[in-house]
Formats: C-alpha cells, sequence, structure tokens
DNA sequence: CCTATAATCTTGACTGATTCCAGAAAAGGG
DNA sequence: CCCTTTTCTGGAATCAGTCAAGATTATAGG
C-alpha cells in the first residue's frame, strides 16, 4: 500500500503543489476504489476534520486533470473515482444496488477501440460498462 | 418519418395510456436525436404550450421503461434520449463541444459482451462509449 | 353516449450534487 | 524569511431532477 511519501512524489511528479487536503483526497482515493465524492469527504474528514467540501472537490478535479485519478459516472450515478489509471480497464455495475466492479479488458488491450464508422472523429479512448446483477442482488432475484 | 398515428399504436402496442403530452414527446425524441430534457420540453412546448415540464420527465421515464426510447448519459452530461432502440449501437462523444454520434457495432453483433472476468455478476448489456474531437472541434484544435 | 376509476398532469416546493465567489491561509522559489 | 501565486474556507447559488396534493383525462364497462 502506499504511503504519503509515495503520494507526495506522485503530486511533485505532476507538477501539483504538495497540499494536506491533496494528500488526504489521494490516500483516500487509494483506500476506497469506486467511493463518491461525499465518502471521499467523509474519509478526508477523519485524517483532517476541518477541510471544505469544496477543497476536496478542487482536489478531486485536479489530480483528475492530472491524471493521478480516474474519475468514473455511470448513468444515473454521482462521480466516482479509482486510482488504478492507464491501464484501460473497465467496470461493471450492478443495476440493482449500484455496486461497481473492475473488468479488465475483454478484447487484448484495446477493446472496440476501432469503431465501425468514426463519423470523422478522431477517437482517443473507449469506455466500456457493463450493465447486469452482481452475485448478491443476483441470488436476491432468484429466490 | 413516423408520424402522431405511428406514436400512437407505439404506446397503446406498450400498454401505454395515450396522452398528448407523451405523444409529443416520443415525436420530439424521434426528431432530435440526443437531445437533453430541456430541448425535449423547448421541442414539446412548440405543440402544446402548456405542458409542465414534471409531465415531460413522467413521459420520458415512461417511455423509457417501456422501451420505446433510450436514455444516454456520457459522464459529465445531463440525460440525453434517441429513438434508436433495440439494435445495440454505441456512441462517439466530442470532448470538446459535447457533440454526440451513432456508432454501430465494431465487432459483429455483441462487442465486448462477454467480460473476461465478470466477478460473479450476470451481465446483459455492455455500454460502450467512444470519446475523441469532433470533425470541427478536430480541426479547430489543429489551426 | 355516459360513468366510474385509475392513471396522468399541473403547480410549486424541495433535494442533492456541484459550482461560484471573496477573502484568508499556505506552498515554493529566491 | 519574504513575496507571489495557488489553494483553501465558508457560504451562497445553480441546476437537473424528484416529491406531493389536488385537478384532469384516458379507458373500460354499462
Amino acid at each position: 500500500m502506499a504511503r504519503t511519501l509515495d503520494f507526495q512524489q506522485m503530486l511533485r511528479g505532476a507538477a501539483l503543489r504538495v497540499t494536506r487536503p491533496r494528500v488526504a483526497v489521494l490516500n483516500a482515493v487509494h483506500g476506497h476504489p469506486h467511493a463518491d465524492t461525499d465518502s471521499i469527504i467523509g474519509v478526508v474528514r477523519t485524517e483532517l476534520p476541518r477541510v471544505s467540501h469544496q477543497a476536496v472537490y478542487n482536489s478531486l478535479h485536479a489530480l483528475t486533470t492530472a491524471g493521478l485519478v480516474r474519475r468514473i459516472q455511470p448513468s444515473g450515478s454521482v462521480a466516482r473515482y479509482e486510482s488504478r489509471v492507464g491501464d484501460n480497464h473497465h467496470h461493471v455495475v450492478c443495476r440493482s444496488c449500484g455496486l461497481i466492479a473492475d473488468v479488465d479488458c475483454a478484447v487484448g488491450e484495446a477493446p472496440c477501440l476501432t469503431a465501425s464508422d468514426d463519423s470523422g472523429f478522431s477517437i482517443d479512448e473507449a469506455e466500456v460498462v457493463y450493465w447486469g446483477l452482481c452475485p448478491d442482488c443476483s441470488t436476491a432475484a432468484n429466490s
């Protein structure tokens, strides 16, 4: 598990100032994959009780832009964040309880990256969201 | 292009009551693919000036549940609706201006439908969103 | 055609995530 | 240690979408 010093280096490496809120947010995202902003605020406040929600929003935005965290937002959900970046993985979302799990690429490295007809767009990313039921909800539905 | 009578039949076929707001919403979605709720309200009001926004929200919800329209919501966008349903197509979204275009499946009929490791989820749909720049924004960026 | 009943619509308040803003605090270079 | 710029605090504001109560309307049945 990454430590505070690592997070500080990650921030410097991305040319971002090292501030307590940013380190705490980075730590929270690493410890709670797929957490939404409100949960992250909660986690950060166990360490820094006085951070403003705005600071967390700012930090998440800065970290996302710098590529240190990734923002995901399945339809109908609020924004969620994760620390796995740069590996082009995808997600399964439970239609019933909203649980999210990681899924590695099914087709080689860049699944579906070549659209059959790109309408002239220059595509740089293919994002895949699988929808279904998680094990628990699946069991509950069949009973 | 589908006419009012067709829409009425579509509603009856889905066991939905035929109301003016629903017919107008169905018409608006058919005529304006990928429009957001606010735009749809605007279009509907050219025909029925007194519809409430709530009626449009209700109609869109009912139509979506019935499978007569499809709701899409790329990250960072509000909900949008389209009338192409049941053909498992996907979308390209312009990172710069938000323009959305349809994309047919790249890999046969069900691209990526088989996740490499589904974590025990029972998956019923794979949704793909391609991100990039539309022709206009792409040109603007290179100048 | 007329009535009954259940679904739908209108109106208007409300929620919750996110953003905006101005002044205070803090990071990093010199 | 000081200065400049970025970031943070606190609080108000925005915006999509939802909730709720009473008025209307669609449809089945007589």
